[in-house]
DNA sequence: ATGCGAGTTGCAAATAATTTGCAGGAAAGG
DNA sequence: CCTTTCCTGCAAATTATTTGCAACTCGCAT
């Protein structure tokens, strides 16, 4: 590796600690909340403002290093672009998160273009429902 | 029709002109935010507050006769529940909302009982994705 | 090294969306 | 009618996210 992080300036961003911080947070993490990720960075920057977080998730995003997914009724979490290369599969009844590969999804994504010309993102939402637990369960 | 409205009492409702100029409004809109059933509402009873119209679509929510979607990247929008018999195709460019048969997902929803014996609920989340405009514009 | 200018940060305040407490009012049933 | 319970309006509280702004610092050009 020649001189690290030019990933950061390669996007054209300047490459402050707090940046770094939450994209090596957002990597680490999986899926993650802003709030989650701001937990997360405060272990070695305990000074970091949520605003921060926010702004830094939106511009890595705009460069593509990050991407959001909700998972929830509620607000947004965030992945590593790299990282997302499965569905998520959301327990209405339980909250659980379960993977699937994206590939699963190939008949009806197909079915979408071929029928209407609309190119699905399947990872921007999460695929909800009913895990097997829970319907065992009921 | 013996007497009217037994829908709302036959869930163990009470009958209020509110709760009934909710249900009306969310049907006659297909989908809505909270915010659009009140200002729906207000055309013929200005006095109702937003917090009887979210408690209300709760409710109706809980008896089963409107059902909550996400169809862009913030709240929830409401249906009635007859009414959700399409997938909603979302475009994260022009925020067209296409409809397309829920069948159409068929062979996705059978791959992930089969192989995961996870139950989806597709109309929960919009499919999201590029509509065929805006692919062409691009 | 030094300095400058644009990009970033922290902080406080602003927005926006949704929820809650409470006291008064209205629906169902006897 | 009368009572009980549910529901409503209103104000305040939460929660999530955004914005304005002054201070700061990163990266580039002296
Ligand atoms: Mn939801
Ligand atoms: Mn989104
Ligand atoms: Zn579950
Ligand atoms: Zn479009």
């Amino acid at each position: 590796m020649a001189d690290k992080n030019h990933e950061l300036r390669d996007k054209g961003l300047r490459l402050t600690p707090q940046r770094q911080l939450v994209l090596e947070a957002v990597r680490a993490l999986g899926h993650a909340t802003p709030e989650e990720v701001a937990e997360k960075v405060r272990a070695t920057h305990p000074g970091i403002n949520l605003s921060t977080v926010y702004r830094n998730l939106e511009t890595l995003e705009n460069v593509g290093l990050v991407q959001h997914t909700h998972l929830g009724h509620g607000g947004a979490t965030y992945h590593a672009a790299e990282e997302l290369t499965h569905l998520h599969l959301v327990c209405g009844k339980c909250g659980s998160v379960g993977d699937a590969p994206i590939e699963t999804a190939a008949p009806f994504v197909n079915a979408l273009i071929d029928e209407y010309g609309f190119k699905t993102d399947v990872t921007h939402f999460a695929i909800y429902g009913t895990c097997a637990d829970c319907t065992a369960k009921s």
